[in-house]
DNA sequence: CGACACCATACTGTATACAATGTACAGGTC
DNA sequence: GACCTGTACATTGTATACAGTATGGTGTCG
């Protein structure tokens, strides 16, 4: 989803607007609090006001930025209670997606986790986080697709994108915590693979929250409680 | 919140029409499937097509309405995996918040539910189908305020709406179905008030998921299996 | 009689113009 | 000097005008 913008750009300008816009405030090149303004990013990107509004409301949907009436918008603030409240969801949804693509799913879709595993390998060998990230997000869209549960993934998507911008950051103080979610996934993927539906749930929960906790004191540290 | 239109209407034109359109859907008055032009909306409440737009997005967010690009938004189909979708994550979902709710919250608020249940047992006396509901989803705000945490607020503020739908066209084909929920319903909210997280937990999933299963075939029957 | 192409139409998508509101700064008053 | 008030400006919110695309019908050709 974060490289769909290689797609033709001229369909559908507000999703794509999004997307660049996401990026920008997932790797941090738009910093939290920062404001926005319509005509700002309108004039950025040489489009009209109207494409721009439909953006920040698709932004805000998923919570990456806020809006107050008639004051404008920003990007949302970073801190320790909001990263607690998006990994508590995480955990529910994402056990449940795990559970629910390992049941229902079928083989050949499933044979992906293969490559996109080798191509983490590769992005954490080349230390290139970004890349590594765009896989790993690929990998969670794989997931859900194979859930087949629509309403699942669109609650997901926006919660994705929200843990990315932590992770991204922790990965920005201290690149090795890319290495500690590597052996959990390739499990993960076997499981789901192996259509052991409880197994899947019941590591990718564990997954989840062992990652919220190590990460947990960086961000209070960098962002405040809250 | 489906009562907010109350306020004053002049702020925020989105937001109140999207709560309109809602009601409009969540009770039947516009069907499954039903065709929405923005010309129309718009000539209906009185306003141009720039608010309707950013209130159909309001509702697509909340999967009330389904959009195909250029070529026009619709009211989005019922069915009973749609359904499906929706309880699965409703039960995990509805647990962490009553769970949440439970363990942080204070007495002050908590005393609300009293009165909300006592609301409830009248507009059951009166079979007043539409005011039960309404209660109904105060109590689900009011948990979800208690709870504290605006990202889950914010997912199952979608949820709540789309099962609402399902909900009262179950009424609508047989009024008892009101009364399986409130002996427990009153269950839980003691469990909150109590602080008793796990219990209030355990109680809310299961009741989701007999509402649940209690539900699915009538809605297979109704609007195939999808 | 059927199929394909073309055109009219209706609607969504985008740009622009206008209205309303919130904010900041300057000036005045106590 | 501090606080209040009025005004100018910046920005959001809404309306309207214009562009582009999908659909349905009609006409013509095979």
């Amino acid at each position: 989803m974060i490289l769909a913008r290689i797609q033709k750009l001229s369909v559908a300008i507000p999703e794509n607007l999004a997307e660049m816009l996401e990026e920008e405030i997932i790797f941090g090149r738009l910093k939290s609090r920062e404001r926005l303004t319509e005509e700002m990013v309108a004039a950025r990107y040489g489009v009209s006001r109207s494409p721009v509004r439909e953006a920040l409301r698709l932004l805000e949907r998923d919570g990456l930025v806020m809006r107050e009436a008639r004051r404008g918008i920003w990007v949302s603030p970073m801190s320790q209670r909001d990263f607690d409240e998006v990994y508590t969801c995480r955990i529910e949804l994402e056990g449940l997606v795990a559970k629910q693509a390992a049941e229902f799913a079928d083989i050949e879709k499933k044979a992906e986790f293969k490559n996109l595993l080798s191509e983490l390998k590769q992005a954490q060998a080349r230390n290139d986080a970004r890349q590594f990230f765009i896989v790993d997000v690929r990998g969670s869209f794989l997931t859900y697709t194979l859930a087949g549960n629509k309403t699942l993934t669109r609650l997901l998507g926006g919660l994705e994108k929200q843990a990315l911008r932590y992770r991204y950051h922790a990965y920005e103080q201290d690149p090795k915590i890319i290495q500690l979610s590597l052996d959990d996934t390739a499990r993960i993927y076997d499981a789901i693979t192996a259509g052991d539906g409880e197994s899947a749930k019941a590591m990718t929960e564990n997954l989840i929250r062992e990652i919220w906790q190590s990460m947990r004191a960086g961000i209070r540290d960098a962002f405040g409680e809250g």
